[in-house]
RNA sequence: GUGGGUGUGGCGAAGCUGGUUAACGCACCGGAUUGUGGCUCCGGCAUUCGUGGGUUCAAGUCCCAUCACUCACCCCA
């Protein structure tokens, strides 16, 4: 073989792509229940819309991004994530012109240079939604109720909602300092990285794996703690909204999410059981991003969902009940001469609806069998020289074993009160 | 970027301390009186063990390198 795909990428397969419909088909579905209209934006950006719109100090930018010059010198990168891009369009359409808020979703590929793991992949698929222009906390509560109602109805159990407000910059700045401060008495016990981070963005060794920075971050002051009162407000009605669709959630301190933009909520959605990578959703506000990117001082919110990863849980909780749709008639011409014929029914059968599958390959009768009972058609439209001179064929049906010749004008209306749809 | 595991036919795999012809199962193809499936039986299907190099009289089995897959860390979906 010359080469294969490459690293973090798939191949998805007859089998397997009948899944990828129906998840697709269902956040379609949904989002357009929620009042979700769909966008699609180029899979390639311009390099600066996320240098700006996710971060620079992110991990995302500073070691994940597919970046390259084109020939025309720009500098161009594969999206690593749904929101900027859509902020982007977003602008660039003026989309801001019609009524407002605007709700979009999408389902598309992004990408990541990540070592592959379990749940994992340099290219993977999101179905994301964000909504522009509404700061109201039911807005927050309705797009992880969607989340969630996605979920249920893939009949998916035991996840997790996390939740947190990281603020907004008035007070995640006065946080910012608190941490400093605090992390500074013990700086030189800090793992490695989090030393780095201290001054760049101390807030994420919170949610540090280290059991040594985990230790010291335990008396923390907490975002909730440094929160405003305006923001404090927020968060309390977010909840509450939540709590009267009896939506579960757990408060979680250090839920910091790697991206810069996010402001007030943030959310993450949680399953065990299919691997480290338990985050299956992941979200929450962005009340910056859109002048960040250039546009009016507007309000956003959104989530993204990784479809990989649900595909892996649906499949851990067997929770697939898909049918494979299989032809309904095999067509097994015998010699030469009865090729055109069989070529002509094969075509004129699947004119009139029915699926239609025939031997390629000028194989033996026994062979032809064989392999219609593979497809477990019904029947097998036997075409033999001798019949076909007398301008017949043979019609076996496969479950019973009985046969008949049939004129060729009969055929037709023969199967079609014998194949229901 | 770091660490662990793995790499034998289309797939699942045996192959111990290196020693003539690389098991077995599934799948696939063909056959069992000439034009008939699902069961059974028989036969076929890897000059070759990810790749390159080395040690040796001799390597799938040892050593080195490299690549790939995989899991985990970082982080995220």
């Amino acid at each position: 073989m010359l080469t294969t795909r490459p690293r973090g990428t798939n191949d998805i397969l007859p089998g397997q792509v009948e899944k990828w419909q129906y998840l697709e088909e269902l956040a379609r579905k949904i989002s357009e229940q929620y009042g979700f209209k769909e966008i699609r934006t180029p899979i390639f950006e311009h390099t600066e819309l996320f240098l700006r719109g996710v971060g620079e100090a992110t991990d995302i930018v500073e070691k994940e991004m597919y970046s390259f010059f084109d020939r025309g010198e720009r500098n161009i990168t594969l999206r690593p994530e749904g929101t900027a891009p859509t902020v982007r369009a977003f602008l660039e359409n003026k989309l801001y012109a019609n009524p407002q808020p605007t709700k979009l979703f999408y389902i598309g590929p992004m990408f990541r240079y990540d070592r592959p793991q379990a749940g994992r992949y340099r290219q993977f698929n999101q179905f994301g939604i964000e909504v522009f222009g509404s700061h109201h906390p039911s807005v927050d509560a309705e797009v992880i109720a969607l989340a969630c109602d996605f979920f249920a109805r893939l009949g998916l159990r035991d996840l997790e909602v996390h939740l947190n407000t990281v603020g907004c910059p008035d007070c995640r700045g006065k946080h910012k300092e608190e941490l400093i401060a605090y992390f500074q008495k013990r700086e030189h016990e800090l793992c490695e990285t989090c030393q780095k981070r201290l001054h760049k963005n101390p807030l994420r060794i919170l949610d540090c794996k280290s059991p040594v920075c985990q230790e010291i971050s335990k008396n923390a002051p907490t975002t909730k703690d440094s929160a405003c009162p305006e923001c404090q407000a927020h968060f309390a009605d977010v909840k509450e909204y939540l709590d009267t669709i009896g939506i579960k959630y757990t408060e979680d301190p250090r839920l910091v999410r790697g991206l810069d933009y996010y402001t007030h909520t943030a959310f993450e959605i949680l399953v065990k059981g299919i691997g480290a990578q338990s985050a299956i959703c992941g979200g929450g506000r962005y009340n910056g991003l859109i002048e960040e990117v250039g546009g009016q001082p507007l309000p956003g919110i959104g989530f993204a969902i990784g479809m990989e990863r649900i595909l892996l849980i649906l499949e851990q909780q067997k929770l697939f009940s898909l049918q494979e749709s299989n032809p309904d008639i095999y067509i097994a011409p015998l010699g030469n001469k009865t090729q055109a014929l069989a070529f002509e029914l094969a075509i004129k059968l699947r004119k009139k609806g029915f699926k239609v599958e025939k031997d390629y390959l000028d194989r033996s009768l026994k062979a032809q069998l064989k392999s219609a009972d593979r497809f477990q058609v019904k029947f097998v439209v036997i075409i033999g020289e001798e019949e076909l001179s007398k301008g017949q064929v043979i019609l076996r049906d496969m479950k019973t074993s009985a046969q008949t010749e049939i004129s060729i004008n009969n055929l037709e209306a023969y199967l079609e009160g014998r194949i229901e749809e």
